[in-house]
DNA sequence: TTTCCACCGGAACTTTAGGTAA
DNA sequence: TTACCTAAAGTTCCGGTGGAAA
């Protein structure tokens, strides 16, 4: 049933990219004076979830690596390297100049050396999900380097500028932008269309059960792919020929579940008492959730640090909060109930 | 309208933990 | 072994915000 199973991981940047055409063109036309040698400027990439934006950008940077013989290429996931000392430490591990660099002894501006002294070839780094950042001066340190050129992805570009400070902000404004935004259901049909192609044997799947994913999906073509794969695993490891409806209907929730438990995955002890206070008594306020989380572990952190678990949660789009100020109550963001399949 | 107070989040500070070097 | 260094995590303090009550 699965041909090539490649394919359909998330991870999988395909040999040619549907619907992105004039984004490509754009973030080719910025990159393109490395090809002559020269630095290039920042990019930023800034679209909703699923919109392609790392595609894209891993898609062009492929294609400039197989164009030109000396550029290196570097990407950094900024959620799981949220800190300025692993992103830098992601960059020079990619490099292969993290021998001696030890996690607790080695002090930041080390690793800015490191990297300026680097006398490779020019490369390419890709920040991916660049607003999670806990300190974003890192993109000021890589700004400053000529022979790195930055596509920064964000999902939106007010939510990164809001959290640097005013040197970067001019210098990000100054950059050159790519946005992107949702697939529409036809052109999420041309993906999957694309993947079962190539991915699966013929007659797995039909017209129609595509259009459905493309629409429970909603424009994010991450969780349609998810959806496609864990629906294609089912139903080869279930021996059948094809997939059923009820296949489908199962791997729609399966993949939202997957989503979700990565970002609880993530989660230190603490934070999932708090997490699972919410899920147990939401709506619920601060006061109410501190009192509860300090009776369900032995060393209770402050009402201030729970704060911060909370933003996070809300960050990661696991709890969402209504209200401002007096009136504010956590509850669990229910993502199955947003687009349903059909 | 004023006052009270829960809540938010930035900034500065402290503690913790892991590593180095003598 | 110990003094010292650093990043990360957590705490304290505090000003701003906005809903509720006087």
């Amino acid at each position: 049933m699965i041909r090539d199973a490649r394919v359909l991981r998330a991870g999988f940047v395909p040999r040619e990219v549907e619907h992105r055409d004039a984004e490509v063109n754009h973030l080719s036309s910025v990159l393109e004076p490395i090809t002559n040698g020269e630095p290039a400027d920042t990019a930023i990439v800034t679209g909703p979830s699923g919109a392609g934006k790392t595609c894209i950008s891993q898609f062009v940077t492929e294609r400039l690596r197989e164009e030109v013989l000396d550029v290196e290429a570097t990407y950094v996931n900024c959620w799981r390297n949220y800190t300025r000392f692993r992103t830098l430490y992601q960059i020079l591990d990619d490099l292969g100049a993290t021998i001696d660099i030890h996690r607790q002894s080695t002090p930041h501006d080390e690793l800015v050396d490191r990297l300026q002294q680097h006398d490779g070839p020019r490369t390419v780094v890709i920040l991916d999900e660049v607003d999670q950042l806990e300190d974003p001066s890192v993109i000021y340190d890589l700004h400053s380097l000529p022979q790195f050129a930055i596509i920064c992805i964000a999902n939106k570009e007010e939510e990164l500028f809001s959290r640097v400070d005013d040197r970067l902000v001019s210098r990000l404004r100054s950059s050159e932008h790519v946005r992107m935004d949702k697939y529409h259901d036809e052109q999420l049909y041309d993906i999957l269309s694309a993947r079962a192609k190539w991915g699966l044997d013929e007659d797995v799947i039909i017209d129609d059960q595509l259009y459905r994913i493309a629409d429970a999906a909603a424009g994010d073509a991450r969780l349609a792919i998810g959806i496609l794969r864990t629906a294609a695993g089912k139903a080869d490891r279930e021996n059948h020929e094809r997939i059923t409806d009820d296949i489908l209907l199962d791997a729609a929730e399966d993949a939202r579940a997957q989503i979700k438990q990565k970002s609880l995955d993530s989660l230190t002890p603490h934070q999932r008492v708090v997490y699972d206070v919410v899920r147990e008594h939401g709506p619920v306020g601060p006061s109410e959730i501190h009192e509860r989380y300090s009776e369900d572990v032995d060393d209770p952190r402050t009402k201030r640090t729970i704060r911060t678990y909370l933003s996070k949660m809300e960050q990661y789009n696991l709890l969402e909060a209504e209200g401002t100020s007096r009136d504010r109550e956590y509850s669990l963001v229910d993502s199955a109930a947003a687009s349903p399949m059909q």
